[in-house]
DNA sequence: CAGTGGTCTAGACCACACC
DNA sequence: GTGTGGTCTAGACCACTGG
């Protein structure tokens, strides 16, 4: 495949790509993982190979590139692990889905006027035409100790968790895992493995503890098995892992929520309105 | 209550691990990669294995497990791709750190007040004994079509891209891309390939052109060659893609900026003070 | 039953950093 | 040199799904 073209449009960082050693001379490479990787890469990029396409099959790719079976697997597997491809089982290597949903942290998180207590993720999709769907158990646990310090809680103190699994036309979407102080949930409809509709920073406003400011914390980072396994995610799929804290006006943490989004399913929004300029840009 | 409340059929946590169906019956399961790597995950997450810490080498694992090289790699490969762990060329695999610095984008895209030109990356940083550094160039691009859809863009018009790369200690931080239509930035020193004390949020501002409010869109995902390239990124490191409209009071958007931020060196914070008290004010 | 990918073995040669 | 991981080959058997 001559087709190395890279060529981007004014000196920029070109050159990438390879993966190997640039090799000044075009010295016979002999083919391997990362020249297969590239080649069909650049086969999905260029659009060649379309979204939701079969790759050829691994017999196929010996047989163009001549090489082992394992050497063409190990540049499926370079696809595999960027997200781009992946492998159902008898059937072959299919290019991924690029397509997300927005998720907007802050619609979940501010506290709604009694008279709408409205649930985004169940009625706004439902309107939209999809059919959410959610899971919810309720335990009484010694939080992790990244949850118990931020709510203030000391060793032998407790937290309630509502753990939440959320579907979108049956396929796993996030995991949202609430804790509450078992001081404040006690005896609310925050024990109850059912939905609340009018929000559980509801029902602790009308308990007087009123949340007035939220702090995220995201990370970015590979699944765990057990995240792989709760959300049916794919190898190459990594996760953002939103850990929100809410604090009343004295700044007490009422309420830590950990929730976890698969990288292949979200774009993340947030819209900061009134906020006078993006970036002051330094340097 | 046991604080393990997991009562669900296999989707839970607990030490999934055989990868392969449940297996009622101890039986004699031979050693595959699915072992190796929970084997070692667990040694991880317990602490056996520190950060930093190196693993048994190869040829340790094929003597411990009595199976080939080739499936020791492949359970090594699992916990690389999960980001747990680092192979360093001729010494071995070692756990990765932990160690995440913060990231908040709104202290970047807060516009100061004329005399407090303070860039949070040179400035801070170097005062908590950091030593940030960065790279500067200056384009005339046709921007990307999602970029260029944003900015309101013709197919045919161009913009001014500032690309940026920021160091820690020498090492790739971040890399920052802001577009702007070419008709505003054309003659301003957002075309000059420096630093800009002020910002060139500030310098639009100027102008004439100020932007009142910024939208967020953070994409989770594997990096693609070029950025691995760029950022010195190892594997099993995802990215978030953070994109960031600024728009004026008239809602014309006057930058576009691309944000790569690798995984294994940010928290993304985000800080939503006063979120609607509804004892206060409702809706 | 045929064809797909998933797993595993056994062996070989290479590049590289360190002693 | 020695030992590390990186790459590649050649062949084998398995599990699953669809025709």
């Amino acid at each position: 495949m001559p087709s190395r073209g890279s060529n981007r449009l004014s000196g920029q960082s070109n050159d990438q790509g390879e993966g190997t050693p640039v090799a000044a001379a075009p010295k016979r490479r002999r083919v391997g993982k990362v020249e297969i990787a590239t080649d069909l890469r650049n086969q999905i990029v260029r659009g060649d190979l379309g979204e939701g396409d079969q790759l050829p099959t691994e017999a196929a790719l010996i047989d163009r590139y001549g090489t082992s079976r394992n050497t063409v697997r190990e540049g499926l597997a370079i696809l595999v692990g960027e997200g781009l491809v992946v492998a159902k089982r008898p059937h072959g290597y299919f290019v991924r889905d690029g397509h997300r949903m927005e998720y907007r942290p802050q619609s979940d998180l501010t506290v709604r006027p009694d008279d709408v207590p409205k649930d985004v993720f169940l009625t706004e999709l439902a309107d939209a035409g999809r059919t959410p769907t959610q899971t919810i158990d309720v335990a009484i646990v010694r939080p992790p100790a990244d949850v118990a310090a931020r709510l203030g809680l000391s060793d032998d103190e407790h937290a309630v968790v509502r753990r939440r699994v959320r579907f979108l036309e049956g396929a796993p979407y996030m995991t949202n895992d609430s804790y509450f102080p078992l001081t404040l949930a006690q005896g609310t409809a925050i024990m109850s493995p059912e939905d609340i509709a009018r929000g559980a920073n509801r029902v602790l406003a009308d308990a007087g503890h009123v949340q007035v400011r939220a702090v995220d914390e995201f990370t970015i980072r590979m699944p765990t098995p057990d995240e792989q396994h709760r959300l049916a995610l794919g190898p190459g799929t990594p996760v953002a892992r939103q850990f929100t804290t809410g604090y009343d006006r004295h700044g007490k943490a009422l309420r830590v929520a950990i929730t976890i989004l698969p990288g292949d399913r979200h774009t993340i929004v947030i819209d900061r309105p009134g906020l006078p300029d993006p970036e002051a840009e330094p340097s």
